[in-house]
DNA sequence: TGTTGAGAGGTC
DNA sequence: ACCTCTCAACAT
């Protein structure tokens, strides 16, 4: 059990708001707190100064040790406990955010803690912006340069310092850069040639900016003064300070006179740091169809906590039902949140948003900066009815009165977080603060997961399915040709491009209509190799191949490593075997744009892959080029399945769906018909009917045969009974655990000792330990073990302390409950 | 017997 | 995270 599950249970706990008012403040002189540093367990008792109103969820700073650190208001106390000494407690530092989070948003991520075996501090550091937990930081200071012998330690920091612009360094950097530095910095304070000093935590402020406001125009008063003021009442009497002072073409200590002179007032007031959006248009509700209608009825019926899968096919309009049902929710005063796969990847799901809600829409979002997200954040938190898109960590947005969530492609595996601990899936702790909330939850989606497929045809009414089994005005779903490619390479056809989707480009050429060419995923297959010998080009860091790069004609060609991100130039011969025929293989972006360049030099084309998305906006840069017909084609990965209405795509081409299909793990096939029927998906939206070519080496693949007949339930039919024979998710649960560190015999003996302790249960079955797909990453070496549970109970695992006492501190254990990443 | 570095334990 | 303490290794 986790350290602080009992926080639920405690009195007030729950909520910040009520539980402390009904009694004096003045009896609570003491606060329990969660301190946020690492290897801390249980709260700390600190004393309470008389003039700081402390309430339960406030974040405070607090001395502790020798620093300021973070800390969360737990529990407060009338009595000082017995087994601490006055003198052995400490004093509230200060409030750095008084917390008045929604009612039951501590129960919430307590159950997120248990659930996903981390501590609670781990939890609330997802939850909030970052910043608001910040700690002091011991710094170093050069003072000055004395002839005196010196150390060598002693020495290499002052040398350090002064080749420094600000003469000034972290004690963390000094003690990286210097050998002995300890001993080095006690000589040089000694001398007194540097010194030593705590900077105090940086918190996140809000921005402010100067106000002035009219108060009167009465009184003995020049002609300027008068001037000022009448233009400041012109603009309605109340205007940014810079404005005015532009304005008017006067100074800040003619507005301060008037200030005295009780005309006016000049006060800081708080304003957003938001991120800049583009202005969109107004939009009204539009008609829905039939089965629309219905899916947004069946919403509104809900009462309390219901999970709703919406399951509507590519097209079929979900998003106006998400409209749709938002909107009575608002004018109840209440509040929506909304979660998408990535929000970068979305901008036309924001704008329609945007243009039905204007201000009342806020995204927040991991791209945001640090102000901004901080901003969000607290507009958030002011409860007025809103509607908060956002990606993953949304799902902890501090929105008071929430009366729907919605999980937009809800089968998408970016929810479930899996590298910094808690490894938690959005749509699990969506059910749980649905629950919480007692508010509907919409999962929607044109390919369901089969975890939300099989809870939401349980028996029980708090689950539903809902579906929109048709494109809305009765547009066709396109047509989907699966074309073998062992049959063109018989018919002496090397190209990339089967003769189909050839006569296919031609024609979109004639037609003026646009098509998307999806490839499977960067990198994956564009690694170099060797045609004599086989040899491949790895990276030294890791076990990975490296990938081609060519940005254009005449660029260098270079290789990258997609984990670790060490970029190399290519050998002009095989490092192994010296042979000449040494280069690039498979069929990534760029590969495409260059056979597309030579064998249709007519067709333009947009490569749309996380190399030209990188930069901020230039997603929507793209989007915006290819839907104003810039382009005839967009080249591109998964992010093409992703949020992209595109009316006038009527052809989609899969350049090869083979490597979807062969990947190890026993959600492959699950994906690979998520992914394709997405991609088929973008064809046809608008009114010209859509046509999806699929090129395969493995035309009898059960998934491309599903793919091709667009069938969702023959196929999920037969995936579940292989899942539940095998008793893999949604029957069984799986719990995997990592152990990762730098030292490769060490990790494997850490790995197996762990696995021997677990093998003691008989619980759930133990497979591995096992080295991790890619063994070794940016240096460190990973193994893994899985614990397969033959139903939901992952949560009877050993004690995760236990089991890290088996591993020594250079070796690190992570446990991931329902894993989605098993490489 | 003093000097140095690594590891454990504590921080209200 | 950072500090302090302990302990053992090494040079004196």
């Amino acid at each position: 059990m986790s350290d602080f599950s009992l926080i639920n249970s405690l009195p007030g706990a729950g909520l910040g708001t009520d539980g402390a008012i009904d009694r004096s403040a003045m009896d609570r002189q003491w606060v329990e707190v969660l301190v946020d540093c690492s290897g801390t367990q249980g709260l700390y008792t600190y004393a309470l100064p008389p003039d700081l109103a402390v309430r339960v969820g406030d974040i405070l700073s607090v001395p502790f040790g020798t620093q300021q650190v973070g800390a969360i208001a737990v529990r407060l106390l009338d009595t000082r406990p017995t087994e601490l000494a006055a003198d052995q407690i400490r004093s509230v530092d200060a409030i750095v955010s008084a917390g008045f989070f929604p009612a039951s948003y501590w129960a919430l991520l307590n159950q997120v803690a248990q659930y996903y075996h981390t501590s609670l501090m781990q939890v609330v550091k997802v939850a909030l912006p970052p910043g608001l937990l910040a700690r002091s930081q011991r710094r170093i200071r050069f003072l000055n340069d004395e002839k005196t012998p010196l150390t060598a330690a002693a020495r290499h920091i002052l040398e350090l310092l002064k080749a420094s612009k600000t003469k000034d360094y972290s004690w963390q950097f000094v003690q990286r850069q210097v050998q002995g530095a300890h001993r080095g910095l006690q000589e040089l304070l000694k001398q007194n040639l540097v010194e030593s000093y705590l900077e105090p935590p940086a918190t996140m402020r809000p921005k402010l900016r100067q106000a002035v406001t009219l108060i009167s125009t009465e009184g003995q008063l020049s002609e300027r003064y008068r001037e000022i003021l009448e233009v400041l009442k012109r603009q309605g009497g109340e205007m940014w300070m810079t404005d005015l002072l532009q304005l008017c073409r006067t100074t800040t200590p003619t507005l301060r006179k008037l200030e005295q002179q009780g005309c006016l007032i000049l006060q800081p007031r708080e304003i957003l740091r938001a991120e800049g959006l583009p202005e969109v248009g107004e939009e009204g509700a539009k008609s829905l169809t039939a089965d629309q209608a219905a899916a947004l009825q069946q919403v509104q019926q809900a009462t309390g906590f219901t999970q709703i899968l919406l399951h509507g096919v590519t097209g079929s309009g979900k998003t106006e039902v998400y409209l749709q049902a938002i909107a009575p929710i608002l004018q109840q005063g209440r509040s929506a949140l909304v979660l998408v796969p990535e929000i970068g990847l979305t901008p036309q799901l924001t704008d329609r948003f945007r243009a039905r809600f204007g201000d009342q829409v806020c995204v927040y979002h991991s791209a945001l900066s640090d102000g901004e997200r901080f901003d969000t954040w607290r507009q958030m938190l002011s409860g007025s009815p809103q509607v908060a898109i956002g990606t993953r960590s949304a799902i902890f947005a501090p929105l008071p009165s929430l009366g729907l969530i919605i999980l937009d492609e809800e089968h998408d595996s970016s929810f479930k977080q899996d590298q910094p601990a808690p490894c938690y899936h959005a749509r699990t702790v969506a059910q749980w603060r649905a629950t919480l909330e007692a508010c509907p939850l919409i999962l929607g989606s044109a390919t369901p997961s089969l975890e939300s497929w099989v809870t939401s045809h349980q028996e029980v009414a708090q689950s539903q399915y809902v579906s929109l089994p048709k494109r809305i005005l009765n547009r066709p779903m396109p047509k989907i040709e699966v074309v073998d490619m062992r049959q063109e390479l018989r018919d002496r056809n090397g190209s990339i491009f089967s003769r189909s989707l050839q006569t296919a480009l031609h024609h979109l050429k004639e037609t003026e209509q646009q098509g998307l060419l999806f490839i499977h995923r960067r990198g994956h297959s564009t690694f170099v190799s060797c045609r004599s010998c086989g040899y491949v080009m790895e990276c030294p860091n890791c076990d990975v191949s490296l990938s081609f790069h060519h940005t254009h004609e005449n660029a260098k060609p270079r290789l990258r490593c997609h984990y670790c991100n060490h970029v190399q130039n290519q050998p002009p011969h095989c490092p192994s075997c010296g042979s000449p025929y040494f280069k690039q293989f498979g069929s990534g972006t760029q590969r495409v744009m260059q056979e597309l360049e030579r064998q249709f030099p007519d067709l333009t084309a947009i490569r749309f892959d996380s190399d030209t998305t990188r930069a901020k906006g230039s997603h929507r840069a793209l989007l915006t080029q290819f839907s104003d017909r810039k382009a005839d084609l967009l080249v591109g990965t998964q992010m093409l399945t992703k949020g992209i209405d595109l009316p006038q795509v009527t052809l989609v081409g899969v350049i090869s769906a083979d490597g979807l299909l062969n990947l190890a793990d026993f959600r492959a096939s699950e994906r690979a018909f998520q992914t394709l029927v997405q991609v088929a998906g973008r064809a046809g939206r608008g009114e010209e009917p859509g046509r999806v070519i699929l090129q395969t080496y493995s035309p009898d693949h059960p998934v491309i045969g599903a793919v091709q007949r667009q069938q969702y339930e023959p196929f999920v039919a037969a995936e579940l009974k292989q899942r539940q024979e095998l008793q893999y998710p949604p029957y069984g649960q799986l719990v995997l655990f990592r152990i990762s560190g730098g030292n490769a015999v060490a990790v494997q003996k850490a790995a197996e000792r762990v696995a021997v302790e677990l093998s003691k249960s008989t619980q759930y079955a133990v497979l591995g330990p096992a080295p991790a797909t890619i063994l070794r990453v940016a240096q460190r070496y990973r193994w893994q073990i899985l614990l397969k549970f033959p139903s939901h109970d992952g949560s009877k695992v050993p004690n995760l302390a236990d089991l890290r006492s088996l591993c020594g501190s250079t070796v690190s254990l992570t446990i991931d409950v329902d894993p989605m990443n098993l490489m």
